[in-house]
RNA sequence: GGGGGCAUGGCUCAGUUGGUUAGAGCGCUCGCUUCACAUGCGAGAGGUCGAUGGUUCGAGUCCAUCUGUCCCUACCA
């Protein structure tokens, strides 16, 4: 009983269904197989929190097409799905919820929000994978991980106590960036900076000793509460006879020194800087250098604290403001300018990040970054695009050490213990309970680790590092990541230094780096704005084989590119198209054929189709192997549309009715070519794609998944037929232009006649003339002389069409003429390049070859011009 | 301040190491309810590939400068 399909694509009919089979026969699961390559991609692993955005969709899509490839291609190709904890996001999330409940986080103490965490985990974690399961992903779902699960965890542990024991890690008081909203620590990485109006304040600090004073110029007046001097150029004529002299530090009762500093530019404001150490990256330098008093001014949520007298209290924006009022009344503010300076803002909640010293735990980066530049450098690590590698370098040579503590719970917490008694630190894998050197009670540091300091551990911590896995061994270091530009500097480049440092192999070969998507306007999809496309709606609407195709489509490396409604349509038809396509087969297909193989007897249009499948085979494989994806998508796109559709279908259509043999071969060759077209597309169109393979007649190979990806069969190369072929089709098309251009309507048919050197091949077209072309017949010759018939001329044939009621011999000469100037125009393009010396010496043969090939092919066509313009 | 992307028909974009007449989708015009598909078929119009200069036998493609635009990065108070 043959299998029928419905007369449209219904995308929801069977996507669900198939992803469960394909689940339920394990195909997604890879294992070690020494007979087998290799071939790895770990999932950038999506927070929590988060849901599905386009981000993830175009992510997930290119993932999911390099890893069905390699599959069928052979290799044990695995794709490592998981979850990130996303420590600040999650926390943030929690804290939120609670306040609902109006509980702090200190009301529940840190056991019962961890326990609330790990609520959350469970509630959420899932939600993203199972929209990731909507698009199609080929995820191996035994392999699950989590950043958070007891493996990564012990990796995460292995590493900080390595790192620390190599001094690599430490700990000391420094200026972080601290965000007043989340009340943690972030990293340089972390801070978005943003360009925001704001003033300059130029203010004057009187002299201790009353001979004057100086003015400088502040975007931060606040801080001057915590200012321990001021700075100039050593160099600077003007002030020379200043440095050292103490001045008076307005609205408090301290004595400040004049310092001289190179930090200082001279031509900048007056040259003259007031320095907060506290508050201030660059202060708390020249304070390091000056031994200049740290003095914190604020408290962790930004307001006034209490060294801050009638200001205590006040939030730091509130404090400026009544700063500046009591300034000017005081006489210290000399005058305010409009200034717009760049402003950190923390990247997770948007506040204005509080540079803020503090103890943190840092990671020493030199040491690691050098090994890490290197092996780009070397190409054992590529990025996809190249370009991406400048980007890569600038970070990595410009780095400064990593602040990896945060001032949260949800998160690995530090391995480090203080003694209560003696105050010595043990950092220690294990938990200890008493202090190694006093045997005092001790306690664990409050603090839990960066985010990304588990995630630049994904790619071995997931496959069992740092025990010594055979998954380990087998499919690490991982073949291809492919990630956004936007996270370069979080996760890429720490993946790089730590998969070094700790694996000795860098984590992967090639980083197949991609845009964003943005909207219809090219704008970034944003919360805040509103204008975020849901996958899940799309994949409603079109399915998710449309919004692939739309994603993968026209989508270049390294590039940003919109979304567009109009484009997932389109994916959509050619779904449609497939789909009626395959129907046509099965309509027609006979009983007896039970899988794809080819007849004994191919006819010239089987030899030209399956020449072209051929050439798409290999282009495409080749395509895919460069990274080339939107530029592989459009072949088998063009291929199926333009090629098997639009001409082949067509041709099939009179040997269907001819019946018999010929209509078996040309159904053989329909399913042969189907299911190769089916292979090629599937990577990228996994659902359609299965959903037909599952109607066709496959001799028993259940899933495409698993079919093996086409290769380049030297035995299906028909270049002359293929060429022969071609010849046909420009000849139907030149009399579908002269038909259409004249009106005639498609029933009025009429005879063919058609000169040519080559009878035996046009001979036997007459059926497909007559199908495509209008002909009520044709007939061939090596001459024909008509007084008035309608003449199109091909390269390889002159054709006529004696429709003399429609004939305007005017029309038609003008019509040559201008035909005959084109030619003209051609032959003496091609004539010059020829006889161009340098040209015939310099150029390749075979380039010379095809223009010689190209100036005969028109001459010939010339001729006929020629001849029918006489005619005429 | 440094670095990078983009600029190709009305719109959105491809164009793989420089080599036929620069492609696609959408839109537009004309003609088609042709027995897989109107989510379709056939035909067509529309581009001096941002500007200038250079390298080359040959440039949308490589180099330089410029213009417009977007982004990344940086401690200028």
């Amino acid at each position: 009983m043959k299998k029928e399909l419905d007369k449209a694509y219904d995308p929801k009919q069977f996507e669900d269904r198939i992803y469960r089979m394909w689940r339920e026969k394990g195909c997604f699961h890879a294992e070690v197989d020494p007979q087998k390559e290799p071939y790895t991609i770990v999932i950038p692993p999506p927070n929590i929190t988060g849901q599905l955005h386009m981000g993830h969709a175009l992510d997930n899509t290119l993932q999911d097409i390099l890893i069905r490839y390699r599959r069928m291609q052979g290799y044990s190709a695995l794709w490592v799905p998981g979850v990130d904890h996303a420590s600040i996001a999650t926390e943030a999330k929690i804290v939120e919820a609670m306040k609902e409940e109006g509980l702090t986080k200190e009301d529940v103490g840190r056991e019962g929000f961890l326990s609330r965490a790990w609520e959350w985990k469970e509630k959420y974690g899932t939600r993203i994978t199972d929209q990731l399961k909507k698009m199609g992903s080929s995820l191996d779902w035994d392999r699950e991980r989590f950043t958070m699960d007891e493996g990564c965890s012990e990796a995460v542990k292995e590493v900080f106590v390595r790192l620390y024991n190599e001094g690599l890690i430490y700990r000391g008081e420094r200026i972080i960036n601290w965000c007043p909203h989340c009340k943690t620590s972030i990293s340089d990485a972390e801070v978005e900076y943003e360009e925001q109006a704001g003033h300059f304040w130029h203010l004057r600090y009187p002299l201790s000793d009353g001979s004057g004073s100086v003015e400088l110029a502040t975007t931060r007046p606040e801080t001057m509460l915590g200012d321990t001097a001021v700075a100039v150029n050593p160099d600077d004529g003007r002030y020379r006879h200043l440095v050292g002299k103490m001045l008076r530090l307005p609205l408090t009762d301290r004595e400040i020194p004049i310092v001289a500093d190179s930090y200082v530019d001279m031509e900048f404001g007056t040259g003259v800087v007031k320095i907060t150490p506290a508050h201030d990256p660059n202060d708390f330098e020249v304070g390091l250098r000056h031994h200049l008093p740290v003095i914190n001014i604020m408290t962790e949520d930004a307001h006034m604290n209490g060294l801050c007298g009638v200001y205590t209290g006040l939030d730091r924006y509130e404090a400026r403001k009544r700063i500046v009022a009591d300034l000017d009344a005081q006489g210290y503010l000399v005058r305010v300018e409009d200034h717009t300076h760049n402003v950190g803002t923390c990247y997770r909640c948007g506040s204005v990040v509080e540079p803020r010293v503090s103890k943190q735990w840092f990671v020493k980066m030199e040491p690691l970054a050098k090994p890490a530049i290197d092996c780009v450098r070397n190409g054992d690590v590529k990025f996809i695009p190249e370009r991406f590698d400048k980007v890569y370098f600038n970070w990595m040579e410009n780095i400064r050490d990593w602040c990896i503590s945060r001032q949260l719970w949800w998160g690995h917490r530090i391995p480090a213990y203080y003694c209560d008694a003696c105050g010595e630190m043990t950092v220690s894998k294990d938990a200890v309970t008493a202090c190694p050197k006093c045997g005092a009670p001790v306690h664990q540091d409050e603090d839990t680790l960066d985010t990304w300091f588990s995630s630049a551990l994904w790619p071995f911590s997931t496959l069992g590092w740092p025990e010594k896995t055979p998954e380990f061994d087998y499919f690490y270091p991982t073949s291809t990541l492919v990630t956004g530009y936007d996270i370069i500097f979080f996760w890429v480049a720490r993946m790089i230094f730590s998969g070094l440092k700790y694996t000795g192999k860098p984590p992967f070969h090639t980083v197949f780096i991609h845009g964003i998507v943005r909207d219809e306007q090219g704008r970034k999809m944003s919360k805040s704005l509103g204008n975020g496309i849901d996958p899940l709606e799309v994949i409603d609407r079109y399915g998710a084989d449309a919004l692939r195709f739309m994603l993968a489509t026209g989508n270049s490396p390294g590039n940003d590119m919109r979304y567009s409604e109009e484009k997932v349509k389109s994916s959509r038809n050619f779904a449609n198209k497939l789909w009626n396509a395959c129907r046509f087969i099965m309509m027609n297909l006979s009983d007896e054929i039970t899988e794809a193989s080819l007849p004994d007897v191919l006819t010239v249009e089987d030899k030209w189709v399956l020449s072209r499948f051929n050439d798409v085979v290999k282009e495409m494989t080749e395509n895919l192997d460069k990274f080339e994806l939107g530029i592989a998508l459009s072949k088998i796109y063009d291929f199926i549309w333009d090629v098997y559709c639009d001409w082949y279908i067509e041709l099939s259509k009179p040997r269907m009715q001819a019946g018999g043999e010929t209509a078996e071969n040309a159904q053989k060759v329909l399913l042969y070519v189907m299911q190769g077209m089916l292979k090629l597309l599937h990577p990228f169109m996994p659902f359609i794609t299965e959903e037909i393979w599952q109607v066709l007649p496959t001799g028993g190979q259940d899933t495409i998944m698993l079919a093996d990806w086409p290769v380049y069969d030297d035995g299906l190369c028909f270049a002359q037929e293929a060429a022969d072929f071609e010849k046909v089709i420009s000849a139907i098309r030149g009399i579908r232009n002269r038909r259409a251009e004249m009106n005639v309507p498609p029933s009025k048919k009429a005879k063919v006649y058609i000169e040519t050197r080559e009878p035996q091949l046009f001979g036997q077209m007459g059926a497909f003339f007559e199908r495509l072309a209008g002909a009520s017949a044709i007939e061939t010759a090596a001459s024909y002389s008509f007084e008035s018939a309608v003449t199109v001329v091909t390269d390889a044939a002159r054709i006529f069409i004696p429709l003399d009621d429609l004939i305007d011999k005017d029309k038609e000469r003008a019509r040559l003429v201008k035909e005959q100037a084109a030619v003209q125009r051609d032959i003496e393009a091609v004539s010059k390049k020829l006889s161009n010396e340098g040209f015939l010496a310099k150029a390749p043969q075979n380039v010379v070859e095809q223009e010689k090939e190209k100036l005969s092919r028109h001459q010939e066509r010339l001729a006929k011009i020629e001849e029918s313009l006489k005619a005429l």
